[in-house]
DNA sequence: ATTTTTTAAATGATCATTTAAAAAATTAAC
DNA sequence: GTTAATTTTTTAAATGATCATTTAAAAAAT
């Protein structure tokens, strides 16, 4: 029963383009010919569906967060300890749909847009708050009261350093190691916290 | 006996200036005229001095890992084991002079434009392997051969993950704190290593 | 005087966006 | 089921704005 509108199809399409040709040519630098040109299309299409180029690349940022969003709630909602649900939100992050070269590079030059771009800002500052209200909600039940927010704060600094530099690398991503790497650093948090933090 | 020639005055005019006009501006919408009107100059002068923007652009970028390598040479040199110049190299990264929010920003934004620029992305990879081949050097003397890679990737993951998040707070940045946390997480991934990693 | 530095204005290129018309698809009528 | 109207989609070309860069001349410095 999937009944796809013409609107949705190529919505869909326009997006793909987008995520491909500010991978390949960059975000600052990337025109809407080159975009509509990976589907075949012409710019003024774009307009058409999109209204602008700013709406554009507002809407790849929605398809981003949203295979995140995705991402976070399957594996939340297998998880049942605090401990389980905190090891979800990051497997989350290096999810094989969403730790993929083009992504990550498209994501990192959004979030270095975002500053100048309310409408970037705003869609950033939405995910971030979520990813960050759901760590603190286990942790509380992790470790002690007045580390939650340094934990909290690594965890996420580390995730967010994985990607910035799986935008940069031209070797091929692993996500499942990544997964893997980021557990890790969860159990040396977990470990002796008293000692160090 | 500082003899400036006016060609360095202005060199070092217009590089601040940038670094002040990017910042504001975003990178990919900052124009010459703006960065010459930092300092009461106009676009013209930029070019007789600079040859072009990129050429700007990239003696900015110049300029931040001139600033980092300064610090990273200075607390290198005041350490004498290898955990206290493993710590240099991290204290290093969130010194005062570095850890701003001027220069956090221009720094993503730099990164996030690397792969699209041959000549930014020669700079950024001479960078990032002069601060591996330091972590190597030191780590193999502090963990087991097969874990010196593994904390490395950690450890410059989570720096680079603090500069980016730093990069978008409004809220001004405290080096000292950063440099504290950073000292903890090593600590931690110095723990009793054989049993997470 | 001569050289260096600065600038206003010109140049030329690039784009996002608009427009007006064509093409395709959909609907309605017979 | 074919045809004619209507709506949706597409595009080529026009528009208008923005810039980096060049140029040629003026201003400042040496």
């Amino acid at each position: 029963m999937s009944r796809k509108t013409i609107r949705d199809i190529r919505n869909e399409e326009f997006i793909e383009a987008t995520l491909h040709a500010v991978y390949e040519r960059g975000y600052h630098s990337v025109t809407l010919s080159e975009i509509a040109q990976v589907v075949g299309a012409t710019a003024a299409s774009i307009n058409y569906y999109f209204g602008s180029k700013d709406k554009l690349i507002e809407a790849t940022m929605r398809r981003l967060l949203s295979v995140l969003r995705t991402a976070l709630i399957e594996r939340l909602h297998s998880a049942t300890t605090p401990k389980e649900r905190v090891q979800a939100i990051l497997e989350a992050n290096f999810d094989d749909r969403l730790f993929e070269m083009k992504q990550c590079s498209v994501w990192v030059q959004f979030w270095s847009a975002a500053p100048y771009s309310p409408d970037l800002a705003r869609l950033q500052n939405i995910n971030r708050a979520r990813v960050r209200s759901h760590f603190r909600k286990e942790l509380r039940q992790l470790v002690p009261h007045h580390q939650i927010e340094t934990v909290r704060r690594v965890l996420q600094s580390y995730m967010d350093g994985v990607w910035l530099q799986a935008a940069q690398t031209n070797a091929p991503l692993n996500a499942a190691n990544a997964r893997t790497e980021a557990l890790h650093v969860l159990d040396l948090l977990l470990i002796n916290p008293d000692r160090a933090l």
